[in-house]
DNA sequence: AAAGCATATTCAAAAAGATGAATGTAATGC
DNA sequence: GCATTACATTCATCTTTTTGAATATGCTTT
């Protein structure tokens, strides 16, 4: 339509907290739906419609293996715009999520090795110093 | 309500053409209503209400000067969050846009010295060159 | 092929956002 | 005080977003 089309599609997908919430989860790499699930204890088709959005708006990509799909970010320059919104909403801390959730059952949080520190959490739960 | 509650905010307030506009105006320094109306050929009560929302989001405050009301924005950190956004948007080029706008009737614009080198424009025809 | 699992899509109702029109208000000049 | 100027707010309507519920699709295992 006009100059900022694009500019105006990023910032409405990013403008809700579950999808923000998501590409938080998404910071340190790529993640299974039921990763999603587990972690944030949202409905499946509730995280799938989120992830519909961003991945409309360019921001992700998804890879099918066997049973899961896992999503990633597609432009990491992302978390540059991110990291400055926190700045100026004067929120710092970044909740830094875990890697393993063990109540999710894909493959990689089923490993053995995976320690159990975090079970079935919402964000405000997650604890940064474990 | 949710530890994201001022991001979205902020990133609502961002999401609309016309106010990343107004923002874009305000880069250089403040400016009235009468500024905006003239510099972007909009009618006066919408450029209003979007002022209005930027104002509710914290981004803008405002100074009254005889009949003129002038707005500057309060946290410049907000360029650095709109660089990032159209570094990912991949519009680099931000449209330079003139301090002086011989229409527009606050002082500040009709100063002697003010050259006349644009008249009542849209963005769309700013001449980066000028 | 049938059943089961992980994920995706569609639909509909409710909430929020956008915007034109009309009107209100504060400072100024006469 | 009255008219004027610059700006703000309210209201009503329309469009878009949000989100729960239901349903569909695509692999995998047997």
């Amino acid at each position: 339509m006009n100059e900022y089309t694009n500019e105006i599609t990023l910032l409405k997908a990013l403008s809700h907290p579950a999808r923000l919430a998501i590409l938080e989860a998404l910071r340190l790499g790529e993640a299974c739906v039921c990763h999603l699930e587990a972690l944030f204890g949202w409905r499946q088709a509730y995280i799938s419609q989120q992830l519909m959005v961003l991945r409309a708006a360019g921001l992700l990509t998804d890879r099918r293996e066997g049973w899961n799909v896992y999503y990633r970010v597609t432009r990491p320059e992302i978390y540059t715009l991110i990291d400055a919104l926190h700045q100026v909403s004067q929120n710092g801390e970044t909740a830094s999520l875990s890697l393993l959730v063990p109540s999710c059952t894909c493959p990689r949080c089923q490993e053995k090795g995976a320690r159990r520190f975090n079970k079935h959490l919402h964000l405000e739960e997650v604890n940064p110093t474990l």
